[in-house]
DNA sequence: TTCTTTTTGCAAACGATTTGCATTTGCATT
DNA sequence: AATGCAAATGCAAATCGTTTGCAAAAAGAA
């Protein structure tokens, strides 16, 4: 049950690394990732980006997720079944519990459930490599 | 860890009760749900249809699918971000293992996991209407 | 059977995402 | 600083899964 205050990595030395370039699109695009709480569609990303530099395009913002998901920078989430939403990779794992009423999302953390998924897999027969637990919820109202 | 082995539930008596007209495409689309064991999608459903009458729509598919998820006869998953997939919702319920090389889908269940979900929301002040829990895995060789 | 309403098939529209291609850019090299 | 080339971009068109409008067909009550 931990809030991610995630210290900033250095992503650009990260692409570097990776052999990719520095293009002032990918620096916006890292820039709204980090400095965001949320998780943001490729949509919303978008609109904030032209806000910065109005020559962005909306294929850039998707070519990159894709780069970065490559890259295991950032996390893809499809809440609902809705489009993608994205949040950096960094920081420690978590699942979502999200307010269907509101759309908020609430990040959660549990060692137990954790354990719990890889003693199930591991009795089937099969090591976990990523997972996905997301909780739809209804806010409590104790007077009814 | 329960493979529902589940006696068929009249589905034709549900839909009468709700009001909604028993058709040959319906017919033959319950039939294939009821009698598979595993998650097909519109299309394979689709195809398994023509197989038995060429004249169904894949519309009709997708209308059906929609119509037996708002009764409740259906749940809808999207393992992987991937296109809708579709399984009866009688039997008891449990949440899914998926091998990510061949594709496999094995359900499991834990009681534990579910209780700790419950803790988890209502400790944020929430109740669950509805969860998903996917484990994405590879298979264990015991040589490696 | 007739009548009314629901459901269908088809084709066209849809929203999210990807792609082809000509142009621009990053950046390693002079 | 100027050059060259590969990588990345913007744009428009394509793609994929799914939904929708509409005229024709089928369900089921009378
Ligand atoms: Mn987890
Ligand atoms: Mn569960
Ligand atoms: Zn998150
Ligand atoms: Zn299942």
């Amino acid at each position: 049950m931990k809030h991610a205050m995630n210290q900033k990595p250095d992503y650009e030395k990260e692409l570097r690394k990776a052999g990719v370039r520095i293009t002032r699109p990918r620096r916006i695009i890292l820039d709204i990732l980090t400095s965001t709480e949320d998780h943001p569609d490729a949509m919303k990303i978008f609109h904030r980006a032209i806000e910065i530099d109005d020559s962005i395009s909306l294929s850039t913002v998707y070519r990159t997720m894709n780069l970065l998901e490559e890259m295991g920078a950032i996390h893809r989430h499809a809440f609902n079944g809705g489009p993608s939403r994205f949040e950096q990779a960094h920081g420690e794992h978590h699942d979502h519990l999200i307010d269907i009423e509101t759309g908020d999302v609430i990040e959660f953390q549990s060692d137990k459930i954790e354990k719990l998924q890889e003693e199930i897999a591991r009795s089937l027969g099969y090591e976990i490599t990523h997972h996905r637990l997301e909780l739809y919820c209804r806010k409590i109202t104790p007077g009814e």
